[in-house]
DNA sequence: ATATAATACATCCGCTACGGATATAAAACT
DNA sequence: AGTTTTATATCCGTAGCGGATGTATTATAT
């Protein structure tokens, strides 16, 4: 209810968009979404506490992101609160990459960018 | 003197990293740069005046950016501020791009990115 | 067994930056 | 002459970053 429409929440900031990227494999607890964030990014990404519980705070609050309830994992620590996207969420996340992939693509036009490192090339 | 190193400015807010994206083609004066980054953008993104000479105003303190001085040009508007990259801003624009291009590497991988729409294909 | 470190979440708060509103004035257009 | 567009500038409310601090559980080491 009172969803806002999803290009009112562009350009995400970084913290919410290295958020969701992670969120996008599946279910997370926080602290597992601060060092998943830092591994991705080669350490150069590094999210404090501050940053990180508030992006999920304001992600739930604009419901990119909801926390995953009932069930307790058997295994788990109690602690460990998860989260997973949501339908509107990944919509979003979709959004800006393309927004960002066209500002990549101004960036090659103008030759600002290296070889791409052909990743994968066969 | 007292620059700061390039990846601690990283990463750059939106505004700036448009900004810098316009003034890699050469000078521009404010205005301009505001009307290019909207086209640039296809209208999604859209810079007020607060944004704008406030992004210049902290991108000159870093030197990102320094104003053209000397020779008014002949046929110009008296008004008109011209600005330009310096070498460490056009260095810290190339390591931005890098780090987004790490990003949407990891979104490819993710399968979250649509086709490329096969831009400029013969 | 117990000290230590790592994990995990939470809140506080200063600071930076965004961005709309407002102001001013020159240049261009009609 | 009047209106619109161009152009820069400042103000200020608000959002978000991010370090500091706190607490408690789980895992590791001695």
């Amino acid at each position: 209810m009172s969803r806002k429409p999803p290009d009112s929440l562009l350009p995400l900031t970084p913290a919410v968009l290295h958020i969701l990227l992670v969120l996008a494999d599946g279910e997370r607890h926080g602290y597992a979404i601060a060092q998943e964030v830092e591994s991705m990014s080669d350490g150069q990404v590094r999210m404090g506490p501050g940053t990180l519980y508030g992006s999920i705070l304001r992600m739930t609050d604009t419901e990119l992101i909801e926390e995953v309830t009932g069930r307790p994992r058997e295994n788990g620590d109690e602690r460990r609160r998860y989260y997973r996207l949501t339908v509107f969420g990944r919509q979003v996340l979709a959004l800006e990459l393309q927004r960002l992939n066209a500002v990549m693509n101004v960036a090659r036009r103008k030759q600002l960018l290296g070889a791409p490192l052909a990743e994968g090339a066969s």
